[in-house]
DNA sequence: TTAGCTGCAAAAAGTTTGCAGTTCC
DNA sequence: GGAACTGCAAACTTTTTGCAGCTAA
């Protein structure tokens, strides 16, 4: 009886498509896989636990996973990456708050219909590999405290 | 006969909504309402000229100018921001090479709907300001060259 | 065995801060 | 005149690079 519902070997091999299975790949992408929010690299260091895995090999594995499209990158405009899984049957996008840092996920068929379309590309640029899509504005607790 | 068709004096000062008109930021608008792409605090001190104005001061006007939501920050994912006019008249999102670089503005008026619509926000995200919307994939030349 | 991976040190790139002097209104 | 703005120096944060040693396949 498995109390933490782990990702087959067979799985994670999968997702590093060829790259070899490490200690801290596997690790890193047990907890990317985990996390409720997109991650920074100092994020993925904390759960990582200090002293276990270098921050330049997080950023070389964050690197690879994100060519592999496995990682997708996200920008909530703080001054630094963040990286979800690229779940493809549970595509979204984010609400950010401008104030306090909050983020959620925002889902909705209809956009997701016109960005399918969208990645059928266009004369210029034939080939739509991803896409990036946030919101950006006040919580409900900002926007209270805001006039 | 005016060559280069500047805003008026009293236009620039109301996108500067209080701020002081000062020389520096007069020709930064200039700079950005001229580029035909957003631009990197690199490229806006290029096309100042060396020396004309400081990095430092260049990043003061633009972070002015992006809370006055006059300028809006895009991320192409190139690891620095990147800057153009928030003309909400003429709103587009950006398609972006992953090989080469290259972008190419991109408008959807379905897409602008749907985007409205989300813009009335949700209850935990009551008031949106902005949103940010790219599309990642290979140009047309780079889809020739890639296997 | 060996190609690929990692840690460490160092550097590069991007951005922010403090303060003294200057400029716009 | 005075609040706001700018330049310079320095610091800080994020990300990349080089190389020697280690490890998964």
């Amino acid at each position: 009886m498995e109390e933490h519902h782990m990702k087959p070997d067979t799985e994670i091999r999968a997702m590093l498509s060829g790259h070899k299975a490490t200690q801290g790949r596997i690790r890193l992408l047990g907890i990317l896989r985990k996390a409720s929010a997109p991650l920074t690299i100092q994020e993925l260091l904390q759960r990582l636990g200090k002293n276990a895995i270098d921050k330049v090999t997080v950023y070389r594995i964050v690197k690879i996973l994100q060519k592999e499209s496995v990682i997708r990158q996200i920008d909530f405009q703080h001054g630094h990456a963040h990286y979800e899984l690229a779940h493809p049957e549970n595509h979204h996008h984010h609400f950010v708050c401008i104030r306090c840092g909050k983020t959620k996920d925002f889902k909705n068929a209809s956009m997701e219909n016109l960005l399918t379309k969208a990645s059928k590309g266009s004369p210029d640029f034939p080939l739509v590999k991803h896409h990036s899509l946030e919101i950006f504005g006040f919580c409900r607790n900002c926007t209270k405290k805001h006039p």
